[in-house]
DNA sequence: GTCTATAGCGGGATAGAC
DNA sequence: GTCTATCCCGCTATAGAC
């Protein structure tokens, strides 16, 4: 659907922006018009009203999202390659949708809120799913250490990025920057992410029986 | 100042609950009154206003974590144990102040927002600071492996802690659970990150020395 | 399609009785 | 200290001119 009206593109951009650096309620249709440059009362001419809009904005790129996840995964990749493939697909929403991963962050700490989106349970679920598929996958063979728990592995690895965007202002002062990180210290930090994950998922080296008095987790 | 009026007290854990769960713009004067179980006006007599109250609730807990802090990581802890205790100290916050992981980590996604409270910016680059020092110390005397970037360790590590309370209702879901995590389910958690952090800093093993005995938990 | 004006409502905050 | 009543403002949303 080539909707390609210019003022209405002008509000998605907008929204999604305001959207992502402050949420929802805190965002007024005001402050919409004004971040577009287009009257604020348009909105109610492309859009039923403020939460639809909303959606509007998150749909929008979850055809996008899901395409790439569909290309970039295909089926027989091997685990190890698969979960460093999805790390680094949720650092590229970056490049040409740098909201994203902040507004995604953002639905899923306000999971409750009445605005959420139930795609985007299906869409989190879904890929948590997956995620600790590959982590059994690599586990069965031998490629990942088996005392790591699938499910609690699956949120180590998400949180590195996605906490990485929601805490995007504070995370960029803390890396000495004055407001957004830089492109290419997001692309180092994925990087980074992924060696670490990589290093925490490759079995200890030694004999497979010879220790595993390594920590206190009794099951 | 154990200024113990009961309804302050009341106001005070409604407001910190729903800020948690909510956010600060969408928490209204009238919903704290009902959570509290108290006259939404009275608001008004403890406090100056919906943002000072927000600051007095975050403030009523920040004395506590300091103090913790303090006491918890002595100036000579090895590197390693000093990690898993800052790692635990954020999941150890739970008891006795469940809202507060997400309440912080509101405030450090909300970092632009205009309530945004500067104390928690020089806490958090505080304890930033500190982390990379310890990694730095770490990667010196070769218990942590040196090709990591102490900064992006450093996020890598808080993120774990961070965006398993941010994101609790979604991730309780996940984890199969309505509502909240069940502390033990927390428990679990945080002796996975643990685990999971420690093997990441483990330097590659071609150095025999590196393999320090580490005793997560003398039983 | 875009704009102005405004309705209508809900929010934060205050006055003052008790 | 607590409660009721209410003010005022700003927000969402609509009506209707152009």
């Amino acid at each position: 659907m080539p909707d390609e009206s210019q003022t209405r593109l002008a509000l998605l951009d907008a929204a999604e922006a305001l959207f992502a650096r402050q949420g929802f309620a805190a965002t007024t249709i005001k402050a919409i018009g004004a971040e577009a440059g287009v009257n604020p009362a348009l909105l109610y001419y492309y859009f039923p009203d403020k939460e639809r809009l909303y959606h509007a904005v998150l749909e929008r790129r979850l055809g996008t999202f899901a395409r790439r996840m569909a290309t970039e995964l295909p089926a027989g990749l091997p685990p190890l390659e698969a979960i460093e493939r999805i790390l680094r697909g949720y650092a590229a929403m970056m490049h040409g949708a740098p909201q994203m991963p902040r507004l995604l962050a953002r639905e899923l700490a306000d999971h409750e809120a009445a605005h959420a989106l139930p795609v985007i349970r299906e869409l989190a679920a879904g890929l948590f799913r997956r995620i600790c598929d590959l982590i059994r996958a690599g586990q069965r063979i031998r490629q990942i250490r088996d005392d790591l728990d699938p499910r609690f592995t699956a949120i180590s690895l998400v949180s590195q990025m996605a906490w990485f965007f929601v805490a995007q202002p504070a995370v960029s002062r803390l890396l000495g920057y004055e407001g957004t990180v830089p492109p290419t210290q997001v692309e180092r930090y994925t990087d980074h992410a992924v060696a670490f994950t990589l290093a925490a998922l490759a079995p200890a080296r030694s004999r497979p029986a010879a220790r595993h008095t390594r920590h206190p987790t009794r099951s």
